[in-house]
DNA sequence: CTAGAACCGTGTACAACGTACACTGAGTGT
DNA sequence: ACACTCAGTGTACGTTGTACACGGTTCTAG
């Protein structure tokens, strides 16, 4: 992305849009795009979300769209941001409080809209909602004392975690979209992998499978996060905070 | 995916491949395709990997490689697999130890291979090599009076943190690799950005980014295993340990 | 030995996708 | 009234995965 390209994208995100002065009004507008395709996104899921489909949802044809959005990744963009606009911001309060709010935030967000989880990779360009919230949570933790990139890292490590569940959970979403099957029965008619799980082999999954381990799975968000703050914990209330090296350069 | 589609799946990664009768010799072979496939993928990003590209790479055609992998689905979960192949399996000692060496391992192979985090998404058929390190994994666990579903969770617990700074990191890398212009330049360069952090927009975040939190961060992956492996350490070290409700239906 | 089958690589074509560009018509500013 | 701005649409193109047909190579069965 170049840095015309970069400018752009902040003004799309950041700035109110222009008002035309001149010309036939307008049938379409940005907001409209951007609820159709998270409409579309939602419905039938990240693969189904081309501008041809999106047109189709506003009646309109594909190309009608770039007047209102310079582009597709662009209209990713905003629609992340705009769905960061329906989360609430981290109130005020004890750190652990504010870290769980945060973090079951971001969990109903992905629970409602997985093709987040999904979208083609880069950078992205991030927005005033998803800023704004961000800055919430990062307040909850700047009141304890931590060095600045300590607080920067606390609340990294919580979103970082809820984005790996978050994953797993779109995939599976998708898969079971893709395939009418759900996870449970995939796993349980897929007799011929089965077939290669062997004590010999796989000593443990095949215990584990045997004891249950896999037929009443633990919630992964809740036993994570879980775990995530009681270490976070560790770290935030320790008198004598363990020295952590500087990020290595890639 | 059908039925079908998964039987023929399975026998692909786990069954060796039958070994051809007649016919002209082949120039390639299945795991000259996937060898060719992940130098692409670790040489020139998620986005270059086409079957073009691939067959290039072994100045051939694109639709002779359909003689040695079924679909480009298909030859991803090989190539997944056979990455994972790279990796050691987590030695028997203590759980910490291990679920770190497994992390570590993880994180090594991501380092080396940050596509395997941007693949397209949906249910990957799990191969031989994937799966017996996950089963050492579980195995270091497993000894401690954990119930089943517990081993299971605590393993989750530490991928799913793992894939969440490596998706992280895999976005910047490609990012990079597309831009030329790394990370922190590129947000140095962003100027038209940062004049909206302002402090009354986002006061935590413009205090945070004058206070130098921004400028040496600390090691995401090292700062937030350290507190998840602090987290399993209070959960599996209790005397009375807090149940977990089910996984919810999704 | 021969015909047929199995198998390999290639050429061609197609559906689908994002989007550049040109055109037409609607509405405004001078 | 005219020039300009702006919205929507039609057309086309490069790119991607892959179906299908063809020609050639090698082996097996009769």
């Amino acid at each position: 992305m170049k840095q015309s390209d970069r400018d752009r994208s902040v003004r799309l995100l950041w700035e109110p849009q222009p008002e035309p002065t001149r010309g036939p009004r307008a049938a379409l507008s940005q907001a409209r795009v951007v609820q159709a395709a998270i409409k579309v996104a939602d419905a039938e899921g990240v693969d189904a979300l081309t501008m041809r489909r999106v047109a189709e949802e506003l009646g309109s044809t594909a190309m009608s769209l770039y007047r209102h959005v310079p582009g597709k990744s662009e209209l990713l963009d905003l629609m992340v941001d705009a769905v960061w606009g329906e989360t609430e911001h981290t109130p005020e309060g004890p750190w652990r409080a504010g870290l769980e709010f945060f973090a079951r935030q971001m969990w109903s967000m992905y629970r409602a809209h997985p093709w987040m989880l999904q979208l083609t990779t880069s950078r992205r360009m991030p927005g005033p909602q998803a800023m704004t919230r961000q800055d919430a949570a990062y307040a909850v933790v700047a009141g304890l004392g931590l060095r600045p990139e300590e607080v920067v890292a606390v609340v990294t490590t919580v979103a970082q975690f809820v984005d790996g569940v978050g994953r797993t959970m779109a995939d599976r979403v998708q898969a079971e979209r893709e395939t009418g099957v759900s996870e449970e029965d995939w796993w349980n008619g897929t007799e011929s992998l089965w077939e290669h799980f062997t004590p010999e082999r796989l000593p443990m999954m095949t215990y584990l499978y045997g004891s249950g381990g896999f037929d009443r799975p633990l919630d992964e968000f809740e036993f994570g996060l879980a775990r995530v703050l009681d270490g976070l914990a560790a770290f935030v209330e320790a008198e004598d905070r363990p020295a952590v090296r500087r990020s290595t350069c890639l």
